[in-house]
RNA sequence: GGGUGGUUAGCUCAGUUGGGAGAGCGGCGGCCUUACAAGCCGUAGGUCACAGGUUCGACCCCUGUACCACCCACCA
């Protein structure tokens, strides 16, 4: 074995091995219970982000854990068609050859998209593998596969004839720039700075005018009245009264609704049904005029005066704006913050807009999604993310399900030349249905579905349905969704919906929420910030030249280029080096405490790197004395088991109840940390130590040989099993050069049984007595450490007073004692018998002494003591405190008085002999 | 405006029925001790945001305040 772990030399080859020998797929034990976990799929375009690391890494993790277990365990992969955001990306790709996707036409613009597809979509599948993710490949889908065409029209149709799917006219958030309806929450709305300005509209009799304070002066030219509160003195004398409209010359009516806030601005409101939700509102209410002053691209249309038409939204407000100053109407301008809705895609400004769109009625849905959760038919993990999803599924709007674009999954509606619909599987079924002879001309609707529309089908889409498959029934529901709680509403509350009213069962059972990955400080990763981690960089390391180079192409704010060099060069001056899958998932589980977002702080990976390379280290530690010889491997019993042996055999069974519960939980970062200190803090630090002496020690037995040989290859082999799920390529390498030595077999570590705890193996003596033992050598290593002593240097130790326990214990311990604290000799004095000038440490009632004759400095040793006694003192101040306080020996539970006691006692104790020492000290 | 989460060592975070504050990283001191310098040994460092309350006893339970983060909402 090379002196340092080498992750690339044997991760590749570990999964090519695994997926090839078919390890991923579900065992197909119908005996044993289902476990299914369905992959968010990534976008098939896209590339793998932290993010993704993060969340794989937790799904693989429990995928493992459970195939482990024996379940019969699915994890379902796949990739999304994205709408918008592919079309976007081959969009773009097709304007730097000068092409628009309109030249093209639909039809060979979609085969582009495919191209592109066969191109790019294997990008983040690879990158999936290189995480070490075990899905099943063999059943990878596509959210615009065959399948999924048939369930997406399947689905479209049945909620239409059930009533849940309507096309209507009304007021849609419009992107002008990708020519597309978009829901609700695909709109942001941020606080950004703009103005108030402040309008004056004549009266139409010529007796004054009234101000209005608007954000949008341009919509004026479609504005259908002036709304005031019905209760605001100010404004009661004008109402039936008419509005001259400024620049268009319309009249336009005063009107009152108590949706105006007297306290906002001047208490008038410039009512625009056609350009905002709520004057669409108050429109409906009070019969006004709907005028649509914008086009397609929100320009200016038609219906304003010709100075204005075609002109761009924000120059005709700066336009507009002028004007009515130069008319004297424009009373002042006042700076103003205000939420502006922007698409989530495309940045820009979103428009209300009228228009023919296809809706899903939610209500109806919505109530039986509610429901899941309440009746705990449905958890989510933290449980108050619930809340989250109550308050907006108890508000929800029908989602608008029509797109304007061209990647997607059509709509299945046709319609005839005078306009009505038709929906259906097919055209063919459409003519079927409704006695179409041919010489009816149908024309499919131009629309697609929202993405969201088809994957909200994706656990049981993937499985088969419409058709009753074998898979469909073992793996449906699923177990677990691991997902962000950014996409709860975007797809959670989506395939609630959806699965709970086609397959009339819930989508799974529970909904881990993970957190964001944040940067080491706390900000959001963004290319545009610069502080963008790769995980495959993390994994294979970068050097910082490189690093530069990707995080500063493709900007799109090129200005920030050379702040992004310098941070990069400033944070990474080494670049970054080669860590390793099993170092990356490690700092993703150590960090995954519930709910938190996580910063992602490089320090942490090298720890973690670091790890891997003990337990690689231990290893070979562990191979040089076993291989070769007899560990029992036969499963003989000619052995014999130490009190080392005994107490780090009852120690991994705590450790696998520890792991086991918090794997259990979803408490990754518990699970690891449970590991990590079983491994380094118990296994590396004291048993390869405490194992030492015995191995190297020719004179010892060899049963008792055999026993430690045995015990440190087996607890090896069972922390490899134990760790495996989180760290799966290290424990595989090395599992297969300890299995045979360790008695066990088979073809890879994945497909072992994951080790359960055996209520047996706790020994309770073996613990106590390890617990003494490293109690003196910390005592020891403690005046070594702070009287400057050489670690070389081998001292002697005498001990006074004690039980006859400790004198047992001493026995039993002898010769790990004189080996781990690198002692010349252990005599034992009786308790009042003198002992020459010593350092002090204490073990319960038991004195260490190390005599001081050429080895201490007395006033070292004086600072040394006195520290301990101030400790001491305060200590003892507060437990006698409460002794003394009669209403705590009064109330307070007779066992913990008892505690309390025997710890003054004890503290009392050590305290009188540090003290006598002290003075022993000065005396000299 | 409503809601959620957070505030613990220099940094990042644990702390699960309220009973002597922990880890990793970083710092400091000492070690190339025959698995590992990606290591070993030792060590310093905290009014548990603040103010009240409940209790014999509060990092933990209750109330309020401050600050941070996020979510939702129709103030032009």
């Amino acid at each position: 074995m090379d002196k340092t772990y080498q992750p690339n030399a044997i991760e590749q080859q570990w999964y090519n091995t695994w997926e090839e020998n078919g390890y991923f797929k579900p065992s197909g034990d119908t005996e044993a219970r289902s476990y299914s976990i369905m992959i968010p799929p990534p976008n098939v375009t896209g590339s793998l982000h932290m993010g993704h690391g993060f969340q794989e890494s937790i799904m693989d993790a429990l995928i493992r854990y459970h195939r482990m277990q024996g379940d019969n365990t699915l994890w379902q992969v796949g990739t999304d068609h994205a709408g918008i955001a592919t079309q976007m990306v081959v969009e773009r790709l097709l304007a730097a050859e000068g092409v628009s996707r309109h030249q093209l036409g639909r039809d060979k613009f979609i085969d582009k998209v495919w191209e592109w597809k066969q191109q790019s979509g294997g990008t983040i599948t690879r990158q999936l593998r290189r995480l070490g993710a075990s899905p099943d490949w063999s059943r990878e889908r596509f959210t615009m596969d065959e399948g999924f065409y048939k369930a997406v029209q399947e689905v479209f149709v049945r909620l239409y004839e059930d009533g849940l799917i309507y096309r209507g006219k009304r007021l849609v958030n419009w992107d002008p720039k990708l020519h597309t309806a978009i829901s609700d929450l695909e709109v942001l709305n941020e606080e950004e700075q703009g103005h108030l300005w402040h309008l004056r509209y004549p009266l139409a009799d010529g007796s004054g005018h009234l101000v209005v304070a608007t954000t949008r002066p341009e919509t004026m030219l479609g504005d259908s009245a002036v709304a005031v509160h019905p209760e605001d003195e100010r404004y009661r004398h004008l109402l039936g009264k008419n509005i001259k409209l400024p620049l268009s010359d319309r009249e336009i009516p005063i009107i009152a609704d108590d949706y105006v806030d007297r306290e906002f601005g001047t208490g008038c409101v410039k009512i625009t049904p056609a350009h905002d939700f709520n004057d669409y509102e108050m429109g409906q209410r009070h019969s006004l005029e709907i005028i649509n002053i914008l086009d397609a691209d929100a320009n200016l249309n038609e219906s304003v005066p010709e100075k204005y038409r075609g002109m761009e939204r924000f120059a005709a407000r700066s336009q507009i704006v002028d004007d009515l100053e130069a008319l004297g109407l424009l009373e002042k301008v006042e700076p103003h913050t205000l939420k502006v809705p922007r698409g989530d895609r495309s940045g820009v400004v979103i428009e209300p807009w009228l228009t023919d769109q296809w809706y899903v009625r939610t209500q109806q849905l919505a109530a039986e999604a509610i429901a899941a959760v309440e009746d705990g038919r449905v958890n989510f993990v933290p449980k108050n993310y619930e809340n989250m999803y109550f308050s907006w599924m108890r508000d929800i709007q029908d989602w608008c399900i029509s797109r304007q674009l061209w990647w997607g999954h059509r709509i299945p509606a046709w319609y005839d030349e005078e306009g009505n619909v038709y929906v259906g599987r097919s055209e063919e079924e459409v003519r079927r249905k409704h006695s179409l002879g041919a010489d009816i001309t149908l024309r499919q609707d131009e629309d697609v579905l929202d993405t969201w529309f088809s994957s909200g089908l994706w656990t049981f889409g993937t499985l088969g349905w419409p058709e009753d498959t074998p898979e469909l029934r073992d793996f449906h529901p699923s177990s677990v969704l691991v997902t962000g709680f950014d996409i709860i509403f975007f797809w959670v509350a989506r395939m609630m919906m959806l699965t709970l009213y086609l397959k009339k069962e819930v989508p799974f059972h529970t909904v881990y929420v993970h957190g964001l990955v944040r940067d080491s400080h706390g900000q959001k990763m963004s290319k545009s910030k610069g502080n963008v981690l790769d995980p495959i960089d993390l994994i294979d390391g970068i050097d910082l030249e490189s690093l530069v180079q990707k995080r500063t192409t493709g900007m799109m704010q090129p200005h920030l280029r050379e702040k992004i060099e310098q941070q990069t060069r400033k944070e990474f001056p080494q670049g970054i080096a080669a860590y390793g899958t099993d170092a990356l998932r490690y700092t993703y589980y150590s960090l995954a405490s519930t709910g938190r977002d996580i910063k992602f702080d490089v320090g942490r990976i090298e720890g973690f790197r670091n790890f891997c390379n003990k337990i690689w280290n231990a290893s070979r530690y562990v191979l040089q004395n076993c291989e070769g010889q007899d560990c029992g491997q036969d499963n003989s019993s000619d052995f014999e088991l130490t009190l080392a042996d005994r107490w780090i055999i009852s120690q991994l069974q705590r450790t696998e109840t520890t792991v086991r519960e918090a794997m259990d939980s979803y408490r990754f970062d518990l699970a690891s940390q449970a590991l990590y200190d079983f491994i380094w803090g118990e296994y590396c630090s004291w048993y390869l130590e405490l194992s030492k002496p015995v191995l190297w020690d020719e004179t010892a037995a060899a049963a008792v040989k055999k026993g430690t040989r045995r015990t440190l290859i087996r607890v090896l082999e069972t922390l490899l099993r134990l760790a495996h799920p989180l760290m799966p390529f290290i424990t595989e390498e090395i599992w297969q050069r300890v299995k045979t030595l360790a008695g066990s077999g088979g073809e890879s570590i994945m497909l072992q049984p994951y080790p359960q705890p055996n209520a047996n193996k706790f020994d309770q003596q073996a613990e106590a007595a390890v617990g003494w033992l490293k109690q003196v050598i910390e005592g020891v290593r403690n005046i070594r450490g702070e009287m400057n002593i050489s670690p070389a240097k081998k001292i002697p130790l005498l001990l006074r007073g004690g039980s006859s326990r400790d004198r047992e214990l001493l026995d039993q311990a002898r010769s790990l004692l004189t080996k781990l604290a690198s002692l010349k000799s252990i005599s034992c004095l009786d308790a009042g018998e003198s002992a020459p000038a010593s350092a002090t440490a204490l073990v319960g009632d038991m004195e260490l002494l190390v005599p001081m004759a050429g080895l201490i400095d007395v006033n070292a040793e004086s600072t040394r003591l006195q520290k301990e006694i101030d400790k001491l003192a305060k200590d003892l101040t507060r437990v006698q405190g409460k002794l003394n306080n009669p209403k705590f020996v009064d109330k307070a539970p007779a066992e913990v008085v008892a505690k309390e006691k025997n710890k003054l006692a004890d503290m009392q104790s050590a305290y009188d002999r540090l003290r006598e020492k002290l003075q022993q000290l000065s005396g000299l």
